[in-house]
Formats: C-alpha cells, structure tokens, sequence
RNA sequence: UGCGAUGUAGCUCAGUGGUAGAGCAACCGCCUGUUAAGCGGAUGGUCGCAGGUUCGAAUCCUGCCAUCGCAGCCA
C-alpha cells in the first residue's frame, strides 16, 4: 500500500491476489445497505463483506453486510463481464468488498431489496473463515468473539442492548437527572461483603475496581439533586452461572428527598420506558432474536408490589402445593429457584421490598414501624429473569449509620466521607441500580448473559 | 468451593471390548432463483493426558487436566 501523498492517485496493491484497485473506486460514495431502498434502480456502492456465497451454475448469489444491514447480490454470468465473473468465483467468506450495482425488489418478497451486481472490487482475500453458517457450540464461538460479533444474531442482540442503553440515557436526562459518574477505582469495598478486584496503586496502597458507584453517588445527589452513574462495574465472585459477568455495565440512579415508594415509582417508570422504546425501535432485531414481543408490550406501570413477608408466604404455599421444592424459612434471602417462582407469579416485573435488614447491606434506611425490616426493593424481571434491579431508601441518621458501620465490622476510618453526609444537611435518599446485561438479556429473551456485552469477562474468560 | 455432565477430524456429533465413522467447512467438478442451497468426487485422526486390566481399549478401572451446567454470592 502506497500513498503517493495529496490528492494525486491512490494505490492499493494486493499482494496476495494480486488485485489492484485505485482512488476512484476506494473513494466512490458509500451508500448503506440500511439505505437502499431509496437507492432502488440507481447505481449504489456498499462496501462491506461478503458473509455467504450460494452458486447455481452460472448464477452467483453474493451475501454481502456492511454493518447496517445484509443484501444479497445476484450475479448472472452472462449480465457481467468475464473479469467480474471470474473475480467472484474466488471470493470467499467475510473477504472485505466494494460492490457496485442497481438495488431491485426481491421478486418474492416485497419489501427486501437485491443488489443487481455490476462491479465487484475485492480488497482482501479473506483466509478460511472459522466460524461457517453451519451450528458451532458456545465454547468454540467464544473463543472466537471478536470474529462471532459479526453474525446476525449477535447484531440483534448488540442493537438492542445499544437501545437498551440510549433509553437509559434518555430516560435520566429527560427527567431532570444530572449524570455524575462514580470512581472506578476505589480505596475500599462499598459494602464489604463481595470480592473485589485487587489493583496494586503506586506500590504503597491498594486500589479496588468499584462493584458500585452507590456511596458516591449519595453524595452527588446531595450536591445536584437527582443524579445519575453509568459505567462498568466489577464482581470478582467466582460466579459460574447464566446470569453472572465479572464485569458489567449497571446504572444506578440517586435521588435526595426521596423515599423507598418513591424510587419504586421512579424503577416502574424507567423499566417500563426502556422496554417500550425498545418495542419501537427494534422490532426486527427481536424478529430475529425470535422475542416473543407480546410479553414485553404488557410492561407498563404499575408492577406489582409484593412485602417480603408476603413473598414468603407465597413460597411456603408454594412449597405446600408441591410446586417449590425447598421450604423457605423467613429471614433468609431468595435463591435462584425461589425468585424465579415468585416471579413466575406476575406478568409483569415485580418488586419485592422490605427484606429483613440482616441479609441487606449497612446502609439500607430501617423500616420505622418495624426496625427489623429494611426500605429495600428488589426487581425481578418475568420470565425467570431473576434479579435486574436492586435498590432502596439510605440510612439518613449519622448515629445509626454509625452502628451499623459497627455491626457489619468495617472499617469506620474509610467511611469518614460518607458519615460527612449525614453531618452536614442529611435528607432521605434514595436509589437503585440495575445491570444492563441482565436487562438485555430479559429484553431479548436469552439464556445466558454472555451474549449481551461485546466481549464478556467471566470466571475462565479474559480472552479475546 | 460443592453436586452433575462432557472431552473422538477445522466445526457439530455418532461409535460400550475386535480394522476410526457421519454431516458440514476447506479442495476439485456439476447446476440460471438460491436462502444453513443442492448433487458427485477426493482429502482429513496422538479418540484430553498419564498409568492400569486384557490376546486386544475410543470403549473397563484409577489419577490428573480442561470445559460446561446447576447451586452459593449478586445486578
């Protein structure tokens, strides 16, 4: 490759095949694949990669992508010149490609578009390509990610979890929220109960990479009111489950003057925007993705409200009716089997809040009529979906917040700057922070959070 | 970390004591409306590793390694 410099002719020389192509094609107008519907009958150029091959004979037909989308090319041996032809013949799979030629609408489907080839311009050979259109496991496409990210369903699932996130955005910054994001590092664990992720800081102290940007964010919704973090987030639990990252995306919303009822509103309202703007933007990736929309549409405020008591005695009758296989004993925190039966319950996401203050964080608000009891919600997506928001009311007195420092054994040195906030104009707070992932895959109807982020980290999955 | 499973061709898998198999991919052909196209041909193996039982082990036994699933923990 040469670049003879300013606007004089540009060369690019193939080596491995020995193709040559210069300035006028590599600069031709792109237009998207997205886009040629209004193209239909104009010449267009899509550059992009050849993603199947089929061949009748003297009948070609090109899968090519671009990212916006996939056309397929027809290519009539007698309609193109030989060199055309034959260059064709030699493609193989994800080789990188400039097409030119007339988008026309499939003649039996209304409504999807052909690429009537003319021109064919290869700008690298692709080698054998490992992922082919045939079934792979889960395993072997992992290892292969970086290249896996390239087929269709993957782009559903990466379109959605885009508009996943666009909503999120919109939603907080439409509704007066000022995003403040949070530290990634930090100098000690939020909560104490999970792992971390050690990180050696300048030799003389230990750093953390945050499981939450909560602590932090109290304190920028005392500075500005209602605000917002949106970033990833680090549990180095040795989770090995369908619903567990190592790293992922949460946003966690905090709003000063707020009480638990009121960031149960706040966590109906959002949901039920997210999915409803998902609904209307990305139908075809839930097409794609199979999504059964019809349980989605139903997502609308109100959600159920269900006590902790009561989610109790739901699975003791549960378990009476033979329909939940352990006896749940109040006091303890849900399981996996134990939410999915709960859950199982609605049609909706329900929000299950007062759990015993025990099993909860130090910070979650008491409840005033029964001090046993904390101003927590969790939500649980429909489905089986499980947990996807977790949240609540913050203990608003300096003493009591002191105490709880106590009982939970941390470190009272580390939290000086957060008792600060209850010194100087402390107020009822509240907030909640729900993982984009676990989301995403509720949205798209997934077994597995894995496919959700570009490239997962889990136990046994650094690379690639 | 516990419990359960899996490991055979590039990929997905079959093969339960007697010569290592299929489909797909890649390679060579045929086919003008294919949609994971189809058809024909040729090619492709240290059966996870180590030890043991046996005339003979992919297959039975022991140990190890790797991976997956479920649970715990959580979003």
């Amino acid at each position: 490759m040469a670049n003879a410099g300013g606007t004089s002719t540009f060369i690019i020389i193939l080596t491995r095949d020995s193709v040559r192509t210069d300035r006028r094609t590599i600069t031709m107008k792109q237009t998207y694949i997205s886009e040629v519907a209004a193209h239909a009958g104009e010449s267009v150029t899509i550059k992009g990669w050849l993603y199947n091959v089929r061949s009748s004979g003297k009948l070609m037909f090109l899968e090519i992508r671009d990212g916006s989308g996939i056309i397929q090319g027809i290519l009539p041996k007698n309609a193109v010149p030989e060199a055309v032809w034959e260059l064709a013949g030699t493609l193989t799979q994800e080789s990188s490609v400039i097409v030119t030629g007339t988008p026309r609408e499939h003649p039996k489907r209304p409504g999807t578009f052909e690429l009537d080839v003319a021109e064919i311009e290869l700008v690298q050979l692709a080698q054998e390509y490992p992922i082919t259109p045939k079934e792979h496991g889960v395993e072997f496409l992992m290892d292969h990610r970086h290249l896996w990210l390239r087929s269709k369903r993957q782009h559903a699932i990466l379109r959605v979890r885009h508009e996943i996130i666009r909503a999120v955005r919109d939603f907080f910054d439409n509704d007066g929220f000022i995003l403040a994001d949070t530290p990634v590092l930090t100098p000690a664990a939020c909560e104490g109960t999970t792992t971390l992720f050690e990180v050696d800081y300048f030799g003389d102290e230990k750093a953390f990479l945050t499981q939450s940007g909560q602590l932090y964010n109290e304190a920028t919704a005392a500075a500005l009111g209602k605000t917002y973090c949106f970033g990833p987030t680090f549990r180095a639990e040795k989770s090995k489950t369908r619903r567990h990252l190592t790293e992922f995306w949460m946003v966690e919303p905090e709003v000063a003057y707020a009480e638990l009822d009121d960031v149960m509103t706040l966590a109906e309202r959002f949901l039920s925007f997210v999915v409803q703007r998902v609904l209307e933007n990305r139908q075809e990736e839930l097409k794609v993705l199979e999504r059964d929309t019809a349980k989605l549409a139903a997502i609308v405020p109100p959600f159920p409200r269900l006590q902790y008591d009561d989610a109790v005695k739901m699975l003791q009758q549960g378990h009476a009716d033979g329909k939940v296989e352990n006896f749940f004993e109040w006091g303890g925190d849900f399981g996996a089997p134990d939410e999915t039966f709960i859950s199982g319950q609605f049609d909706k996401p329900v929000m299950v809040h007062r759990y015993p203050a025990q099993i909860k964080a130090f910070y979650m608000e008491e409840d005033p009529t029964r001090s046993d009891l904390a101003l927590c919600v969790d939500v649980l997506a429909p489905e089986g979906y499980g947990e996807i928001i977790g949240g609540g009311q913050r203990m608003q007195s300096y003493d009591k917040l002191i105490s709880r420092i106590a009982e939970h054994h941390l470190p009272r040195e580390a939290f000086e700057w957060y008792l600060d906030l209850r010194k100087y104009g402390s107020v009822p707070h509240a907030g909640f922070g729900m993982g984009i992932e676990r989301c995403v895959t509720w949205v798209c109807g997934l077994d597995h959070v894995r496919e959700t982020i570009p490239f997962p980290r889990m136990l046994n999955r650094l690379r690639p």
